[in-house]
DNA sequence: TTGTGAAAATTTGCATGCAATCCAGGAGGT
DNA sequence: ACCTCCTGGATTGCATGCAAATTTTCACAA
């Protein structure tokens, strides 16, 4: 059963992203191996790959533990990515974006306002399909800031769980899904690509920082509501997506 | 032969960044194996956790190369640093520092000024004290923040070489060795405590930012000024010290 | 019952070995 | 001469095995 060390890794990720491992508890080499249907080597390559992601940790000769995140800690991770989104729209407004990625950009807003106009919201493909666009917007603003270790140091944050453009909460418990969430978070984004596409780095990283802000207490907030209305059955992974942050 | 991991992968950091390694060429099992005393597969246990640290880069099949990196990617990740360092010191500010930590800071930058002043930084050891100081203000700085992302995104920055507080270069082709320089930081250092003892977040975050480019400035230009001066022969690892960050 | 100590069992850490893959150089065909 | 394909050597990727370290178990005494 010869597997390569990235799928093995993704699958640890979404293992213990999936909560299959008890925060706290050691993750015995032999157990993941066989769950993971490879060896212990290459079990034990995986763990260290997500140890240095930040998932898991490590004592020496006492093996691997799952970290444990708190909603305070996650929401410390939004606000060091609001900043570096920041940096990146400004960097983006100062240097200029490229035609393509202008282009791009502007696609990708149309796309987006599509989904909401067209009431595909509604629908679950829809709101997944809000959520790769959002995805891209987010990576496309980085991508022009043309900074290699921005982007580097971006990924890093986005890594712990929650943190990243792709983990966002859709509340069930209103009545329009969240759309009126959604529809803000589109208005910020109009007025980002606005602010750099007319060089005003100031106002592109205020925006954004801002945008960040308000994503964050909406992630808190809808977290508590779900919580709170855990009677009502949602299907799992559809109304809470918990997906990783990396591709 | 049998050594630790830790070990040999800090041994193998400090061999690929004292360049002992062409940039671009393969680094191959068996020989990095040898040259540390150790098996294959610590060697690439090793080589895997400098390629998240992005020391070098993994193609699957074709092994471990190390990575280049240019003079501009290096300022960029100064100003990624400078701007994660603003959110540290605002944040400090806002959530107030701990008695402990704000006696410390004191401290630290009382020694770094008897350093200035006793003239001991015409002699080696006192630069070297003065480059561990700077790097201890730094970190409480961050520790202040009290904000476990922000430490280990900043920890990711400062691995790429000479972006971290550890990294920096005495220009021995200025009469002084530098020390004017170092005078501006320390004065930077004064203000920036004092920004966020007074709770002043957007002052302490405006004048680490621009401790940060100033630094940035600084270290390009003697980076320049030592190149063109290489005719005169300068102690290897003393005039121009290149540390790797991490301990 | 509780505390101490040591040995057994489990588990980690690393070295070695084998199969899969990739690069260099040349034979053969066009 | 040039391109294609193949073969030999080298190199990576993974599995297995053995020694060191740790946790657990249990006997025995206070």
């Amino acid at each position: 059963m010869s597997a390569n060390l990235d799928q093995v890794t993704q699958a640890l990720r979404e293992s213990v992203l999936a909560g299959d491992y008890e925060p706290g508890t050691a993750l015995r080499e032999v157990a993941v191996a066989s769950v993971l249907g490879v060896s212990r080597t290459l079990a034990r390559l995986a763990m260290g790959a997500l140890e240095r992601e930040g998932l898991l940790t490590h004592a020496p000769n006492r093996g691997f533990r799952v970290r444990l995140f708190t909603v305070d800690e996650i929401a410390d991770a939004i606000e060091v990515r609001g900043e570096l989104e920041a940096l990146a729209a400004r960097q983006a407004a100062e240097r200029g974006l490229s035609g393509k990625l202008s282009k791009r950009l502007g696609e990708i807003l149309d796309d987006a306002r599509d989904i909401m106009e067209r009431e595909a919201f509604n629908e679950i493909e829809g709101r997944i399909r809000w959520i790769e666009l959002n995805a891209a917007f987010h990576a496309a603003i980085v991508e022009g800031a043309g900074n290699t270790p921005l982007v580097s140091a971006i990924g890093h944050v986005c890594r712990i769980p929650m943190a990243g453009p792709k983990a966002i909460v859709f509340n069930t418990t209103l009545a329009d899904h969240g759309l009126a969430q959604v529809r803000a978070a589109h208005e910020d984004h109009e007025q980002i690509l606005d602010a750099i596409q007319n060089r005003q780095g100031t106002r592109a990283a205020a925006l954004i920082r801002e945008h960040a802000y308000r994503s964050s207490r909406h992630k808190r907030q809808n977290f508590e509501d779900m919580e709170r209305a855990r009677s009502t059955p949602v299907p799992p992974g559809l109304a809470l997506i918990r997906r990783p942050d990396v591709a």
